[in-house]
DNA sequence: CTCGAACCTGGAGTGCACTCCATGTCAAGG
DNA sequence: CCTTGACATGGAGTGCACTCCAGGTTCGAG
């Protein structure tokens, strides 16, 4: 079973567009086309996109991602490298995690002290205190 | 006291660059000239690049901080504003957090079960199930 | 006095991940 | 048959926050 590139962006969730700019950035294989020239996905190719944006959805970056793939169609499927990647993913992301958090918490604090009412606000006293 | 550009964008831990990128952003009101046409800084001016700064640690994008700045100008300081500005941060960094939490504890999980050796990848495997 | 560092300006380039555009071809419904 | 919509291409534009460059002036140390 075979797909336009419309119906399978809108499977995936994305635009042709986005499909087509995969494709330049080498993340996908060109696909077949039929006689019109038209690109015609295949299941296989969507898997590919589907494990694109799953990756993505991990927190992968395109670059990342390229690794990834590339990972995947290797015979051996290297697992120490991808193991690396997912390692140093999760740093960042618990680097990303504390900051987040961080924010967050000064922000709660900051409006719990701020009614909205008063002439005085303590947020902007907050960030002019440093 | 005043400082030229460098030591007043040292003395932040920014860039020159980035301090005349915020002055033609209009973040900054021109500075001081001395006679030969540099920039010369007050504390002042100083105070405000660091309000900026501070509040860019909050998670404030620049445009946010463009309000920001004219809130804290402003002979009323419009407490409500700021406020609301502060809350919707706030709710975009929750929905942020929950994001990246739920992406760290899959990839810990995954880490957990890749030893890393094995020939077959169980964080391979997770992307490519969906 | 000289030399290198710091400063000035306007404008271009970076990185990420798309997104949109103009122009043209092709296919299916009414 | 005609229109409308999906598809094709190459290239430009977006948004964010800088960052760098060329070409010229000025400052401060020796």
């Amino acid at each position: 079973m075979t797909q336009s590139i419309g119906s399978a962006a809108k499977a995936i969730g994305i635009t042709p567009d986005t499909l087509r700019y995969y494709e330049k950035l080498q993340l996908l294989p060109p696909p077949g086309r039929n006689a019109a020239g038209r690109r015609v996905y295949r299941e296989e190719d969507l898997a590919r996109v589907r494990f694109l944006k799953q990756a993505q959805a991990l927190g992968f970056s395109l670059a990342d991602i390229r690794q990834l793939l590339r990972l995947r169609e290797s015979p051996t499927r290297a697992s120490r490298t991808v193991r690396e990647l997912a390692q140093r993913k999760r740093d960042a992301l618990e680097v990303q995690m504390r900051q987040v958090k961080k924010m967050h918490a000064e922000l709660t604090r900051l409006l719990a002290l701020c009614t909205g009412s008063g002439s005085c606000c303590p947020i902007l006293e907050r960030i002019e205190g440093g």
